[in-house]
RNA sequence: CGGGGAGUAGCGCAGCCUGGUAGCGCAUCUGCUUUGGGAGCAGAGGGUCGCAGGUUCGAAUCCUGUCUCCCCGACCA
């Protein structure tokens, strides 16, 4: 893309209503506008940040075998009455009446819609298990929105919902959902803990939340010193569909200790001893089981094979979509800006024409371009004719992985300055080794 | 929802106390000079002072109401 027939403003100084590093500097790089009290417009490049991230947890949701479909926003008063929750819901649930009189609502998450749904269509234990889910937009009408997208009113949201015939069950559909998110976090770059959670009125301890450690995050977390080893995707490569496997893969995982300020554990924060550590962070995911909650509340039965009826247990399992943006930059960023990972980055190259105004330099870096486009390397291509200073200062802020340096100087000596943003390193590159170096990388 | 603060040009702000032609910096536009880490000079455009009502010869400024946004607390992906 070049950035002179782009949409990207990026300002120098910071909007006063921004409070936090990542809202200062979605806004900076121009990621989003905000439009009203918690509600936010994804300008391009944003939403360019939005779809990767999408794109990562829907891949690791297949991977662990979940079906996407996609819930409507709006939904009718009347499932929620019927799940029982429309009156306990509260002032949270943004109510809408239609032009005949109907009560509808601004979802706020899906459990009775998708209760409804698999009810309606399924009646035999040989539908079960399933897993199903869908990534779209949720308002909540919080008390008070801040903090940009990490406490947004208007989000966007990964929820899954899962149907088992047992309890065993389950808890394999549960330990499915741990471990995709463990590798879903990881893809992005980013050290999630999952922490012990309360579970409400059910019990036991299949809930958890996925947190990510920063100075800015709203929780004081626990944990223990094993878990900041950074854990690739590949080192959870465990599979899915062997129920013991997993199930031992993640008490494994479970053994060393971590816990938000609420469900400190006194026992076990001894045993860790010397390993515990303290800090503070960003819950970016929720998993929890339900049981027959709403399949009961709702009546979903299936048969069974000797002829009864059950209700189905119920998983749900959250991500929170446009928050996960604002937590990378808060684990991800320095003075000058964003410091994307690379595999949520909205682009891979940040191209700079250092003299737009010079024939030999421009067609120098439009020919570099045009490779790195063939090549399949998202690029965003500076090609304005403005000063050095300022076009480093915009892809600094932007944050982008690479960035590729073309001017009269370099060009002299047959060489492009290839940067990257996070270590700062530079190396002056002929043209051809550049871009064997973007293309393999 | 309780407590605090703020709405003046795209952004950051001053002006308000003590009413009298609406300002500054950045950004934008034009010209010239510049060009390897947010350039310099000269000029220009851009504002229903959140909205409504009131007081007054006259309101950004005083009074009343209202809307919006931000911060602190209790709640949440």
């Amino acid at each position: 893309m070049r950035l002179s027939r782009y949409f990207l403003p990026v300002t120098k100084e910071t909007p006063a209503d921004a409070q936090i590093v990542s809202h200062k500097l979605m806004l900076r790089a121009g990621l989003i506008r905000q439009t009203a009290a918690g509600i936010y417009a994804w300008l391009p490049l944003g939403l360019r940040v939005l779809k990767k991230i999408e794109g990562i947890v829907r891949e690791e949701q297949d991977r662990a075998g979940a079906i996407e479909l996609l819930m409507p926003t709006i939904q009718s008063a009347d499932l929620w009455r019927e799940s029982g929750r429309y009156d306990a819901y509260g002032p949270e649930m943004l109510r809408i009446i239609d032009r005949h009189g109907r009560e509808m609502l601004y979802g706020p998450t899906n459990e009775d819609m998708i209760t409804a749904l698999f009810r309606d269509a399924v009646k035999s234990y040989r539908d079960l298990p399933r897993t199903l889910y869908h990534i779209q937009w949720k308002f909540r009408d919080e008390v008070r929105p801040r903090f940009g997208v990490m406490r947004g009113r208007e989000f966007l949201m990964k929820d899954a919902y899962s149907f088992d015939l047992d309890e065993a069950g389950a808890r394999h559909s549960y330990n499915r959902m741990f471990v995709a998110y463990l590798r879903t976090f990881a893809r992005m770059g980013l050290r999630a803990i999952p922490m012990q959670a309360d579970t409400g009125p059910i019990g036991g301890d299949l809930s958890h939340e996925f947190i990510i450690l920063a100075p800015s995050g709203e929780s004081e977390v626990f944990y223990h010193r094993n878990w900041e080893e950074i854990r690739s995707a590949e080192s959870l490569a465990v599979n899915p569909d062997d129920a013991d496997a997993l199930g031992q893969f993640v008490a494994g995982l479970t053994a060393d200790y971590a816990a938000t300020d609420e469900k400190r554990d006194e026992a076990r924060e001894a045993q860790a001893g010397d390993a515990l550590r303290r800090s503070r962070g960003i819950e970016v995911g929720h998993i929890f089981y339900f049981d027959t909650r709403y399949t009961a509340a709702m009546g979903m039965t299936v048969q069974t094979p000797d002829g009864g009826q059950i209700h189905p247990r119920m998983g749900s399992y959250g991500i929170g979509v446009s928050r996960l943006i604002g937590a990378i930059i808060e684990a991800s960023h320095d003075d000058n800006g964003i410091i994307w990972p690379e595999a949520v980055a909205p682009f891979k190259v940040g191209l700079i024409n250092m003299r737009a105004d010079e024939a030999n330099c421009t067609s120098a870096a439009d020919d570099i371009y045009g490779q790195l486009q063939s090549a399949g390397v998202e690029t965003l291509y500076d090609d304005r004719d403005e000063r050095g200073g300022a076009k480093f200062a915009t892809m600094d802020v932007v944050g982008l992985p690479w960035q590729l340096i073309v001017g009269p100087k370099g060009l002299e000596k047959g060489v492009v300055e290839l940067k990257r943003r996070a270590s700062g390193e530079r190396e002056d590159l002929s043209v051809e080794s550049a871009l064997a170096r973007l293309t393999e990388a």
